[in-house]
RNA sequence: GCGGGCGUGGUGGAAUGGUAGACACAAGGGACUUAAAAUCCCUCGGCGAUAGCUGUGCGGGUUCGAGUCCCGCCGCCCGCACCA
């Protein structure tokens, strides 16, 4: 028995078949037991799994698990992100329906993660495709309409070209596509909004109390809100027959640096800018080459500085008698603040380098800390930094924010054109949340456009608004649209011949909500918010990075929008958050420059050299650097393989160990081999102290030293893999359970007495339960070996006897001037003054104070002494 | 440019201000074997024969004591980026 192997390719086909005949992760709404919910970031059903999704679902299962056995009712379900894209080129190229390669892709991958063996409840599984799913998405839209939280309005979009459908901000990366990677263009188009912005505050806000999220998280969204603080101000206009405007509205967070303003600036789709270009030719092309270079976030970033002077002017507001030229300048965004700014150059860059460029007045107003007043100047330098602003009439003398406040309340008293010159005012970068995609497979927007009622929303007893079947691809863009009947209805107001919108929901909003119906997948609305509000929000959610502002703010926005329409009773989806790191893996490359995959090379090392070749044709391979696995490099490793060569387990504990799982980690063959032989070790160790335990059935003397170190070191890992899996530290964890294997081994290795066999089989029992959330199988099959009834997977975590963690000995160091030159072993909680009198008789310490009395000796409780000579 | 993070052996990484390098991988040596695989044992930051000295990117500081805290550099990574 002892001499075979652990056979994961049959020991794990049989524990997942044991798993589904007991039904043992389906979980029930109405126990009564504490809720735990865990949810990894539901997959896109891509066809395949990668090994990114075996390290989350690795890291969330023992989560679920060890909470399972913690005692709790624990939530793991699992779903698919299932519009999209990449299912309508798949139509294209294969020419099948987006929906037929989608559910197959499913059927695949649900395959291969059930050969993962995860602890999840599949009777809840959800895919947004389904008119199941999308239908309550539909109704909570509506819900949203009625309650304001949805607009339609005309708005420069980015354009994706090759993607042909609109973007959101959020969606543009460098300018370019995040899916598509093509440059984007901008395009005015009537779209769907959620009103994201109305809740910027709120969303910021709430950050604070997300004290479960990384902070880098937490940062990234903040930057991504961006509020900035600052002061709405008006310009009175000097009278001028080419504009009959009287004023110009600008915002300014530096209004401290007023005295200091030498020009307005406009953005070119300002409407005065556009007024005054329409009876000015070298205006509309100095507004047209604005555009043209407008498009790209890298062209804008090198793109010089550039004005226009209107030849309009304004008044100074705070200097009698002086005036500023109005520019239009190519650096000033329209959608922020209110598309003008008073230029000052001294203390800002971009407007220090339009002022140089056509010789504008620079005057300081911000003097720093220890500089002369008479001789600070600037020169091509922006002064930003703090100080005390001068050459500023009533303000100087001031710090800069008493500046600001001054200067607030000198405008908020005077008028301009009937109104407040100044105003405090708060901006968020955060735009609406466009939600308008121009394609076929996605969740329709139940509206109709008649031409009497305007936009008229379908009445919510003809949802779901189904999307049709039989469509073509054969033409760009959006199927839908192409669609000869779909779109033709009849007004659901005043039954007029109408039309369908057939734009499609951005999936984002799919994946905004699924958390949500996950905790009553079968219900007729989208959620029962007396379940909802039970289970949510989600205790650890578990994702990567890059969904960081996207989905984790989109979900955030929506749950408050459930909130508002009465589905669900918090603000908050997720009060754990975690991001885990990358998996990597080295890179070959061929002579040719080809990539190769790890699969058709062999490495040979000689010592610590490594050289690859490949294996057919053994050419030379030249070993690359570490990457991010990625079809394009060929560094990809297919988990289907690691499974059927090593098991599931092997693949679970590796992607555990060693790297913290925040972290990249890299796959490398001879780490999962190791991984692979602590399986074989553990199999090995159980079925030996089996065996042990057989030939010596005679039980306990509980002052045998030996036992009752092994009991102290399986109670001490007890505690540390709890501690370890609470703090999502598994690495941690997965150190402790080897340091307890070794320690079990060698008791085992030396003659075991009847305690010491006795103290191993309570210890292996714990290690097993140890191991369970890890590598599930492998303990199913050990716990079947030590004779349990029952499954490993149903057994409530080891208890901690308090006890066993407690040393009545404990090893101090001896520092002499900070440096460690011995040690003593005395009893703990021993007093101050007589580990002192121990340690001073020691002949080390004699020796070093060579029989002078120490300065000084400092003594920390249990842990170190250190004497100063 | 702004914001955040990181820098520890050959490698991945441990270390509530308290014995730096736990645990693992790689490497080297040995045992068992006809041989191999598997397994087991030993060594493994550097210098040194030992005692010892030295060592956590670099330079300072605080402290009885610093990988950890503070200041200043250097390097790498990530995010944002004409946001007034």
């Amino acid at each position: 028995m002892s001499g075979e192997r652990y056979n994961p390719r049959e020991s794990e086909p049989k524990w997942q078949k044991v798993w589904d005949e007991k039904q043992s992760f389906l979980t029930a709404n109405d126990d009564p037991r504490d809720p735990y919910y865990v949810l990894e970031m539901f997959p896109y059903p891509s066809g395949r799994i990668h090994m990114g999704h075996v390290r989350n679902y690795a890291m969330g299962d023992v989560v679920a698990r060890y909470h399972r056995a913690k005692g709790k009712n624990v939530l793991h379900p699992m779903g698919w992100d299932a519009f999209g894209l990449p299912a309508e080129n798949a139509a294209i190229e294969r020419k099948t329906h987006p929906g037929t390669w989608t559910y197959a892709n499913i059927e695949a991958m649900k395959k291969q993660l059930k050969s993962m063996g995860l602890s999840i409840d599949w009777s809840r599984e959800i895919a947004t495709c389904s008119p199941d799913y999308y239908r309550h998405q539909q109704t909570m839209f509506l819900n949203m309409l009625e309650k304001g939280l949805v607009t339609r309005k005309s708005s420069k979009v980015n354009w994706d070209p090759v993607d042909m459908t609109v973007l959101a901000n959020e969606q543009v990366i460098d300018g370019k596509g995040w899916r598509s990677g093509a440059p984007v263009e901008q395009r005015e188009l009537v779209q769907w909004f959620f009103k994201i912005s109305d809740f910027a505050e709120d969303l910021l806000a709430a950050l604070d109390g997300l004290t479960e999220w990384p902070e880098k998280v937490r940062t990234m969204q903040r930057n991504w809100i961006g509020k900035s603080e600052g002061l709405r101000l008006l310009f009175e206009m000097v009278r001028s027959d080419k504009t009959n405007a009287t004023s110009i509205e600008v915002f300014t967070t530096r209004p401290d640096t007023i005295f200091g303003a030498s020009f307005i600036g406009l953005s070119p789709d300002h409407p005065l800018t556009t007024q005054l270009a329409a009876d000015n030719a070298d205006l509309a092309a100095f507004v047209a080459e604005c555009h043209r270079h407008g498009t790209s976030t890298e062209t804008l970033e090198k793109a010089e500085k550039q004005g226009f002077d209107t030849g309009l002017r304004v008044k100074h507001p705070v200097i009698e008698g002086e005036t500023l030229p109005v520019y239009v300048a190519n650096f000033i965004l329209m959608d922020y603040g209110t598309g003008a700014i008073f230029g000052c150059p001294a203390h800002d860059q971009r407007d220090l380098d339009l002022a140089r460029k056509y010789g504008l007045s620079v005057t300081p107003v911000v003097l720093p800390p220890d500089a002369d007043p008479a001789t600070f100047s600037i020169d091509n330098e922006a002064y930003t930094d703090a100080g005390t602003i001068f050459n500023s009439d009533f303000l100087n003398g001031l710090s800069i924010d008493d500046a600001k406040k001054a200067i607030a309340e000198h405008f908020g008293a005077r008028q301009v054109d009937g109104k407040p010159q100044g105003k405090v005012e708060v901006n968020y970068r955060l735009r609406d949340w466009g939600i308008s995609r121009q394609r076929y497979w996605g969740c329709p927007i139940p509206v109709v456009h008649c031409e009497v009622c305007g936009t008229v929303p379908v009445p919510k007893k003809d949802l779901p608004v189904v999307l049709p079947d039989d469509v073509s691809f054969d033409k760009p863009g959006n199927a839908l649209d192409h669609h000869p009947t779909w779109k033709h209805v009849n007004c659901p107001q005043c039954g007029a011949a109408a039309r369908r919108e057939t734009d499609t929901m951005d999936t984002f909003v799919d994946s905004s909500w699924y958390f949500a119906r996950f905790t009553a997948p079968n219900a007729d609305t989208p959620t029962i918010p007396e379940i909802a509000n039970r289970w949510l929000p989600v205790d650890q959610y578990i994702g990567g990075i890059e969904h960081a502002i996207l989905h984790l703010l989109y979900s955030r926005f929506f749950t408050r929008a459930m909130k508002e329409t009465g589905h669900v009773g918090l603000d908050e989806p997720f009060k754990g958050m975690f991001t885990q790191g990358m998996v990597t893996h080295e890179t070959y490359k061929a002579e040719t420059g080809e990539w190769v995959n790890p699969t058709e090379i062999v490495i040979d090392s000689e010592g610590e050299k490594r050289s690859a070749r490949h294996i057919q044709t053994g050419a030379p391979i030249t070993i690359g650097s570490v990457e991010k696995m990625s079809k394009s490099k060929k560094n990809v490793v297919d988990p289907d393989e690691i499974v059927a060569t090593y098991g599931a387990d092997t693949a679970r504990w590796f992607m555990l160990s060693d790297s913290p799982p925040e972290r990249d980690v890299q796959w490398t063959e001879a780490g999962v081999e190791g991984a692979s032989r602590f399986q074989q070790r553990v199999w090995r160790l159980v079925n030996d102290v089996v065996a042990l335990a057989e030939q010596s059935p005679d039980t306990v003397a509980s002052d045998d030293k030996n036992a009752l170190d092994i009991r102290k070191a399986v109670h001490r890992a007890i505690a540390g893999v709890s501690q370890d899996i609470e703090g999502l530290r598994f690495n941690r964890a997965v150190a402790q359970i080897y340091e307890l294997t070794n320690v079990l081994a060698k008791a085992r290795d030396g003659k075991p007495t009847g305690a010491v066999i006795a103290a191993l089989r309570e210890g292996v029992q714990s290690l097993i339960q140890l191991i369970n959330p890890m590598m599930p199988h492998l303990a199913e099959s050990c716990w079947e070996v030590l004779g349990n009834e029952g499954l490993v997977s149903d057994a409530l975590w080891p208890e901690v006897d308090p006890a066993m963690l407690v040393d009545d000995e404990v090893t101090l160091p001896i520092q002499i001037n900070g440096r460690r030159r011995g040690e003593i072993t005395l009893a703990k909680g021993m007093a101050a003054a007589d580990v002192e009198s121990q340690v001073m008789a020691l002949d080390l310490v004699q020796k070093a104070l060579e029989g002078k009395e120490p300065k000084k000796v400092v003594i920390v409780q249990d842990r170190i002494v250190n004497i100063v000579a």
